[in-house]
DNA sequence: TCATCTGGTTGACAGCGTCTACTTTCTGAG
DNA sequence: CTCAGAAAGTAGACGCTGTCAACCAGATGA
């Protein structure tokens, strides 16, 4: 029994959680298993989570935390150009070493009553940080012939980070017969493309 | 019993699982469910199909050739950039036309053991499409200055395309308060975006 | 001091996937 | 035409799951 004080179940609850997805698939996490796992009886996780859904969507949030905090960890120079790029590189860079989390985010389907207050929030900060970035472009040159508003460049990056992201992480890549290099150069190619249709 | 004819059963508990997952969610489809609504035993499923994952990969080639049939139902002009730019609008038209079935393609992750030829075959038919439209670009205008490989070429679309369609279907959008109409300038745009990065 | 809240326990229930064993029905070779 | 064997469907059992209910120990605060 790990848990020396109140509340600290419920955090080692998460973690656990975590590891069980890690080996097993997230189809395949339990409550049982993770009350096992920790020594507790199986009712145990219901005092700290209404539902197997909720315990789900705190592993989420966590992700979305580590994942803005990979996104703004990245020193900011004074060139928001430069900085963008970074960011899109970390973004791709994220999803490629953690796989799991970046799909626990993006493909995990909760259901609406499991709105977790905590994963929206953490969610929504992780995209501000890229709303942010292209907002203080505009502002640190008022001059910049910047087509639409913020909003619809954002979506236009969100998109194709995520896409080419997700389809890194599928089988689509072998099945293109693409090797390691010619990954690296699709990701370069993006970039540019990216950086082109926002540059002045 | 409404199955008269042998393998008949086959087709009708592919179908039936589909309405299942419509009414409850992918993640509450059951096996026994799907037999009581076609008024068979629990265990005649099992003579089709060797598990439910194999069941649901089934539903998942379905839709894969549903996605196939609707991208390459626009007739084919004799101008390959209209092909494409009309191919591109179709993908994101199914995208928001039939959200189950695109997020049963792009969203559901099966076991691996459990690869449905027939689902991996329906699924690179699908890409084969706009894979091979734009080689018929290149073919049709052998000076066209495509700056690289087809391949991609093909990625850095299908990435843009996808991504664009998962944000769509997310709470991205409702998030950062976009409107129906501004919903339809980000496809525009995308549009527009990758259309320039091909041009001559 | 003692009622109350919090975090833990055990037990029960129905639903699930899947294994095994049985029966029925179809089929095709002799 | 016959009949063995395969294919299709049925029934029962097992262990797993999420969740509800009832109970219990200890901390807490009036």
């Amino acid at each position: 029994m790990p848990t020396k004080k109140k509340q600290l179940l419920k955090q080692a609850l998460v973690e656990q959680a975590f590891s069980v997805i890690e080996e097993k698939g997230v189809e395949h996490l339990s409550l049982r298993e993770v009350a096992r796992r920790l020594g507790v009886s199986h009712q145990a996780p219901y005092k700290h989570f209404p539902s197997r859904d909720h315990i789900l969507a705190a592993v989420v949030a966590r992700c979305f935390a580590e994942f803005a905090q990979h996104l703004s960890s990245r020193p900011s120079c004074n060139d928001p150009f430069d900085d963008l790029h970074k960011m899109g590189l970390a973004y791709l860079e994220f999803a490629q070493k953690f796989p799991l989390q970046y799909r626990l985010m993006f493909n995990t389907a909760l259901p609406d009553g499991t709105a977790h207050s905590e994963m929206l929030a953490q969610a929504q900060f992780a995209f501000s940080i890229l709303y942010d970035k292209l907002g203080e472009m505009t502002l640190k040159d008022p001059d910049h012939p910047i087509r639409d508003p913020v909003k619809h460049d954002a979506i236009y990056i969100w998109s194709a980070l995520h896409g080419l992201a997700s389809l890194m992480q599928s089988d689509v890549t072998s099945t293109l017969g693409l090797s390691n290099d010619e990954r690296a150069v699709a990701v370069e190619r993006l970039m540019r493309r990216m950086s082109l249709s926002i540059a002045p």
